[in-house]
DNA sequence: CTACAACTTAGAGTATGCTCTAAGTCAAGC
DNA sequence: GCTTGACTTAGAGCATACTCTAAGTTGTAG
């Protein structure tokens, strides 16, 4: 399933997901990367399979969902298809807080933006684009 | 332009804005607010304009801005009118940095749903409404 | 008068999420 | 044989943004 050719050092992992070799070893420690495959030599070899699961942390981390969720929700993943239910029920109240977390910044976007004019008027107004006599 | 009435307790400003008095006085302290009017005793006493800006400043915060921002921006204020202009391309870089966020995360929810969806039809499938034999 | 609540200060402590260091192993190239 | 570079571990350190503690003051109520 897995060649020669699928098999990825730390160092290449993180150049195409963007976690440091630091990162990506910190994960792995605190249990939101499985326990990745060794080389003869003891170096880890990530698989495409962990990537892609890589790739979908970072997402999670994206939409702000706390490391201590990501754990939860990575421990469930490992216990297999039954916990379907509850991985379901959890990216159901993630969809939730993004929604409500892109309301409120549009909100405030508002502010900001009412702001901008505001200021933009007075600055205007100070230095008008050519100066009449 | 203040009478007794306006002047509220660091505990009431807790209670309106939301902040913890803890953290009323670390902005204080980091220049985020200006120093706070005092009764004879030494107590803080705040005022409507203190409310007005302490809304704004966590308006700034809900936006995303740190904390070291918002001090470059409460450095600005201070300054008077003379600083509109670097204010207005502050806010506008806001806007634009708060325009980005919103998007990234409309952009990880796509995600979620599709995940949402993927696992809802398994999950659907594993437990049909009712069993038929 | 004394108890209490609300405040004051300086400074220490905490949670989160990394990020780095030190010391060591190992394979490949010169 | 020796250097180089990529990796390994355990554990320390750091940036951010609070959050709390200890010790003290003050004004009011009983």
């Amino acid at each position: 399933m897995n060649n020669e050719h699928d098999r990825l050092t730390i160092q290449q992992v993180a150049d195409t997901t963007g976690l440091s070799v630091h990162t990506l070893r910190y994960y792995e420690r605190i249990g939101l990367i499985h326990p990745i495959g060794r080389a003869e030599n003891t170096h880890r070899r990530y698989s495409l399979e962990d990537i892609g699961w890589i790739n979908f942390l970072n997402k999670l981390r994206a939409t702000g969902m706390s490391i201590q969720e990501m754990q939860v929700y990575a421990g469930l993943q490992r216990l297999g298809d039954e916990t379907l239910p509850e991985r379901l029920e959890m990216l159901k109240r993630l969809r939730h807080t993004v929604e409500e977390r892109i309301a409120e910044l549009q909100e405030n976007l508002k502010i900001v933006n009412y702001k901008i004019d505001l200021y933009q008027k007075i600055v205007s107004e100070q230095t008008p684009p050519i100066a009449v006599p």
